[in-house]
DNA sequence: ATTCTTAAAAATTTTGAGATTTTTATGTAT
DNA sequence: ATACATAAAAATCTCAAAATTTTTAAGAAT
C-alpha cells in the first residue's frame, strides 16, 4: 500500500475545502509529520499538485495555497463555460442513450441532495455529499465528449474553481437557486438542444462572472 | 546561477523538438549525467515536465516521452481551436492599438522567415527560428484577451501540439500553405470582424483534426 | 512447447543529512 | 527615526545511499 497515492489525495481535498487558508504556506517539513513519510516525498507530491494549479511554487521560496482574486475567478469561470458548453454539445451528439442515463442518474442524486439541503437548517454533514454530486454532474455532462484532454483539462479548471470558492461559511443560501439550474440544464441536454444547453450552461456560471462572488 | 532553470528549459525544449522518440524512457539518473546535477533534481524537473503534459509518469514505472496518438492529435487541435479563437476575440476587443502593433510585428518577422524557408532548399538552419515565430505569432495573438489562465492553457496545448508533430524530416512542404494562412488571420485579426478571423483559425488547424497529419 | 517459480538484475522511490538561499533579528551610521 | 550592514536563524534545495518495486533471466513442472 503506498502511502503516496493517499498524501496526494488526502491534500488535493484539504486544498479544495477551506482546511488551508488562502495564500498560506505550504512547508513540505511540517506536512510530512501528519502522514507517515519524510518532508522529500511531500515535497514531490507538493508538485504535482502545483502542476493541477493547486498550490502555488517559486523558486527558492516554497510552496504556497493561492490568494483569493476575484480576476482570476472570472477567468476560470469563463473557462469552465467554455469547456463545459463544448464538452456537452459533443456529448449530446455522440453520447448516446447510456451517456442520457448517467446524465439522468447523476441529476437524480444530485436533486436529491440538493432538496435535502434546501429543506434543512444545519446541512454541515451533507456538504461533503453535495461537493462530489455536484462534481460527478458537471463531469458527466461532459463525459461522452471524446477528448481525454478536454476532460483532464476542465477536471483541473473545476478544481481551481472549487478551491477559489472555498466556503468555510456553509450555509448554501445558493442552493435554492441551483435545483433549477441544474434540471434546467438537464432538461436542454435531454432534448439535444444545443444552443439552449449552452445557454443554460451560461446562465448557471455567469453569477461568477461579476467578481463579486461571496465568500460569507 | 541555478542550473536547474537551464535544465528545465533545455529539456523542455528537447522534448518538443524531435530529440528523443515518441515513447521513449527517460531516466533521470542518466540525463542528469548530461546537466551537472544529481538524478533526483532532474527527477523533480520532469515531475514539473509531466505537468505540462509533456512528460508522461506513471506510478512506480518512470517518465516516458508521450506516444504519438492521432486520436490525441485530434483533440489537441480540437482545444487549440476552441481556444486560440476564443482569445483572438477577446483580444480584437480589447487589445487596442498596441495589440495590432505587436500582431503585426509578429506577422512581419513570421512571414519574413517562411518566405526565406520556401525559397530555400535546405532550411534546416532556418527550423528554430521559424518554430520560435510562429510560436510567438499565435501567441500574440491572444496575447490581449485578459485571462492569464487562458493562456497558459493554451501554452500548454500549443506545447503538446508541437511535440505530437515532432518533425525529424524538415523538408517543410506545408510553409508555403501556412503563409497564406497566416496573412489571412492578420487581417482578419485587424478588420475587426470576430467570425471572419474565428473561421480562419478554423481552417488554419483544420488539417490537423483529420488524424491524417504526416510526420515523414 | 508452454506455463509457473524462483532468483538476479535493474530501475524507481524514499530518506535524512549537508549545502545553499532567504528571512529575520541585531547593531551601527547617517 | 530611518537606512544600511552584519550575523543568526529558518527555510529551501541538492545529493547519494538505502529500501522498495518492477523487470528480466533461468530453471522446473506440466
Amino acid at each position: 500500500m503506498p502511502p503516496e497515492i493517499d498524501v496526494y489525495h488526502d491534500l488535493e481535498k484539504r486544498l479544495i475545502t477551506a482546511e488551508f487558508q488562502h495564500g498560506s504556506k505550504l512547508r513540505a517539513e511540517i506536512l510530512s509529520d501528519g502522514y507517515g513519510c519524510s518532508a522529500s516525498t511531500v515535497r514531490e507530491i507538493l508538485f504535482r499538485l502545483s502542476a493541477e494549479g493547486l498550490v502555488n511554487f517559486q523558486e527558492q521560496r516554497g510552496f504556497r495555497v493561492p490568494d483569493m482574486a476575484p480576476n482570476k475567478m472570472i477567468e476560470l469561470t469563463h473557462l469552465r463555460i467554455l469547456l463545459e458548453s463544448e464538452g456537452t454539445v459533443l456529448s449530446i451528439r455522440k453520447g448516446g442513450v447510456a451517456w442520457e442515463a448517467r446524465l439522468t442518474a447523476a441529476h437524480y442524486k444530485l436533486s436529491h441532495i440538493e432538496k435535502r439541503i434546501h429543506a434543512q437548517n444545519d446541512p454541515s454533514d451533507l456538504i461533503d455529499i453535495w461537493f462530489s454530486s455536484e462534481k460527478e454532474f458537471h463531469q458527466t455532462l461532459i463525459s461522452a465528449c471524446g477528448s481525454d484532454t478536454l476532460k483532464q483539462m476542465h477536471g483541473r479548471i473545476y478544481a481551481q474553481f472549487r478551491q477559489q470558492l472555498m466556503v468555510a461559511d456553509r450555509r448554501f443560501d445558493f442552493i435554492s437557486e441551483n435545483i433549477q439550474h441544474h434540471a434546467s440544464i438537464l432538461d436542454a441536454a435531454m432534448s439535444g438542444d444545443e444552443e439552449l444547453t449552452r445557454d443554460r450552461i451560461h446562465i448557471h456560471l455567469a453569477r461568477h462572472l461579476t467578481g463579486m462572488t461571496l465568500v460569507s
